[in-house]
DNA sequence: CGACTATATTTTTTT
DNA sequence: AATATAGTCG
């Protein structure tokens, strides 16, 4: 226990308990600190909440963060820890009537929007568009009057089965408790200790409404708030958080960084001094000076894998570190998984597919029939012909191949022995999954999955730009080897990850990639932070008012980036003016001179 | 043709 | 939430 973890103890347990906001940056030790507090409260006081039927309840951000936080408390009873998602579902799962009392109301609300926005089309397209939209919406509250019970499951639109996403469950349980004293009663009596980890990213309306609860129950209830506003990279978010807090609030802060160097340190103050005023620079713990370096490239250069191998190698002499050499020691940051998949060599399979949203969710989660079958059937039962591994080939056909049951009699095995037999000469890197595919299917050797199967056989005249079938058209047409590629990025293999998804975590090298002209989202512009590309009418505004604007966006996660180097960080910014972001990356202070490296071409 | 409007685009979150 | 692009109206 070091100081600030005292101090929060002494606020979680005093009488009236104080609520709090803990400031605490990259690398401080934060879940250290939530780990400490939370151990000495079972420690002192474990035995008086078990008796009264209570927990300490705790909210994180991810499913990785949740099983990181219950790890290290060993899984104790004395606590609950799950995502908000989890969190809110819990709470609002018992409520049927009132959920749908929710739904109608915003059913309806949709419904009228729709219904102004089909009167005011000009454009006949748009009105269909708007008219098959309604038309959902009508069909899901028709089906709210049959539903007893409802299930939370976004992936999956089971019409009539009452299904709630994401977005709904929150606002449901912000809802729910802004307006029932009972649904408060219900949290508080379960949980008089409330922690919220990574608070600068919880969804707005949620955030206020949990501060409401306590200010009215301040007496039997704690909430404490974990985070760092510097790493706001949601928009979802409470940016006013800090300046909105009740008065009687306790706002501990955590000034350390254990995690970077003393380079590193530096370049991340320095941004978040640019990023906001209320900025408290860290203060670096570590002995090891670290290395940074900014290269700046050409936005159309070419081979950009290539030319970012080069600048891997480099990083190697530089930093005096070979493990530079090796891309599977660098963590490579991309702003998004399609920059990933055209570095990693997996684009023709997984940008079709993308395009459709319950499909690309499967994609990166290795969730879906589809997803599974080729990374757990399909991939391994060809690998195993490769390496020519007739053990593994057996027992994958013994496991999920009908005609391996139809073989006890001799002459079908003879055949479906045969047919795999010719199988192999199919089975090249450089072939097509749709002609891997179809000899399967034709064969029968394994049973495909329905999507799969139509899209292999796809014809139809008139479609949808994301109709699943004509998706996974396109990416069967990708080679072999693009899917063996996907499949290591899946399961993570690949050091490649995406600004946003890195959050929390750190690695030893890093390498960050701006590169504005392939992203395809909108929020995030390196090119307006760096300077080189002018402000729009909307920035201006933005800024002049005082709003959350793309330059505070960029530059926060532009912090989370860099701050997530342990040992050096080499940052490569793509540009269509490199003098001018050269000269912003030395006049803002953020690189010298001598740690600027250009490549031309 | 200029003025205006509609649309698409990203990340993360669950059983 | 910001903006480029495609499409429509007068």
């Amino acid at each position: 226990m070091n100081n600030v973890d005292d101090e929060i103890y002494s606020y979680v347990t005093g009488n009236p308990p104080k609520s709090f906001l803990l400031f605490a940056g990259a690398g401080s030790g934060k879940t250290r600190t939530l780990v400490n507090v939370l151990e000495k409260i079972k420690k002192e006081h474990g035995g008086n909440l078990f008796r009264k039927g209570q927990k300490v309840k705790v909210i994180t951000f991810t499913n990785a963060a949740c099983e990181e936080i219950n790890h290290r408390l060993q899984y104790d009873y004395t606590f609950s820890v799950s995502t908000i998602h989890s969190f809110s579902w819990e709470l609002i799962k018992p409520f049927t009537k009132n959920i749908k009392e929710f739904l109608e109301k915003k059913l309806n609300n949709d419904i009228d929007n729709l219904q102004d926005k089909i009167n005011k089309a000009r454009n006949n397209n748009s009105r269909e568009n708007y008219q098959k939209d309604l038309r959902k919406i009508q069909a899901r509250l028709e089906s709210l009057e049959t539903i007893t019970s409802f299930i939370y499951s976004p992936t999956e639109v089971l019409i009539g089965k009452g299904t709630l996403n994401h977005s709904e469950v929150i606002s449901i349980l912000a809802k729910f408790m802004k307006e029932h004293s009972l649904m408060q009663d219900i949290l508080i009596s379960q949980y008089p200790i409330l922690f919220i980890d990574e608070s600068q990213d919880t969804q707005k309306e949620l955030l206020i409404s949990l501060i409401e609860t306590q200010k009215a129950n301040s007496k039997q209830f704690c909430l404490g708030l974990f985070g760092d506003l510097t790493q706001q990279i949601y928009s979802s978010g409470y940016p006013e958080l800090a300046i909105s807090l009740p008065q009687d609030w306790g706002r501990p802060y955590k000034q350390d960084n254990y995690r970077c160097s003393i380079r590193i340190v530096d370049l991340i103050n320095k941004i978040g001094k640019d990023s906001s005023e209320n900025f408290i620079p860290q203060i670096a713990r570590k002995d090891e000076k670290g290395t940074v370096r900014l290269f700046i490239l050409n936005s159309d250069i070419k081979d950009k894998r290539e030319k970012e191998q080069c600048i891997r190698e480099q990083m190697s002499l530089i930093s005096s570190d070979p493990h530079w050499n090796n891309i599977r020691n660098v963590k490579t940051l991309v702003l998004e998984h399609a920059m990933a998949a055209k570095r990693s060599g997996f684009e023709k399979f997984f940008l079709p597919l993308s395009k459709n949203n319950i499909i690309r969710d499967n994609l990166l989660q290795n969730t879906g029939a589809c997803v599974q079958f080729l990374l757990y059937q399909f991939l391994p039962l060809l690998e195993s012909i490769q390496e020519n591994n007739s053990f593994t080939l057996m027992r994958i056909l013994e496991k999920y191949s009908h005609r391996m049951d139809k073989s006890k009699i001799e002459d079908n095995f003879i055949s479906f022995k045969k047919d795999v037999e010719d199988f192999y000469s199919l089975v090249r890197d450089d072939n097509t999954l749709e002609n891997i595919l179809s000899y399967i299917y034709n064969k029968d050797i394994l049973e495909i999955p329905d999507d799969i199967k139509n899209g292999l056989n796809f014809d139809k005249q008139s479609y949808e730009i994301d109709d699943k079938d004509f998706l996974w058209n396109q990416a069967l047409k990708a080679s072999l080897d693009q899917l063996k590629k996907y499949s290591l990025y899946a399961k993570g293999i690949l050091s490649f990850g995406t600004h946003q998804g890195v959050k929390g975590l750190e690695f030893p090298r890093v390498m960050a990639i701006l590169d504005d002209s392939e992203a395809n989202g909108f929020l995030f512009k390196y090119n307006k932070l760096m300077r080189v590309e002018a402000l729009s009418d909307t920035d201006k505004k933005n800024i002049v008012s005082g709003k959350d604007n793309v330059l505070s966006r960029t530059a926060r996660l532009f912090y989370v980036i860099c701050s997530r180097a342990e040992k050096s960080l080499v940052v490569v910014a793509y540009t269509s003016d490199i003098a001018t972001l050269k000269e912003k990356a030395v006049n803002s202070g953020w690189f010298a001179e001598d740690e600027i490296e250009i490549i031309a071409e």
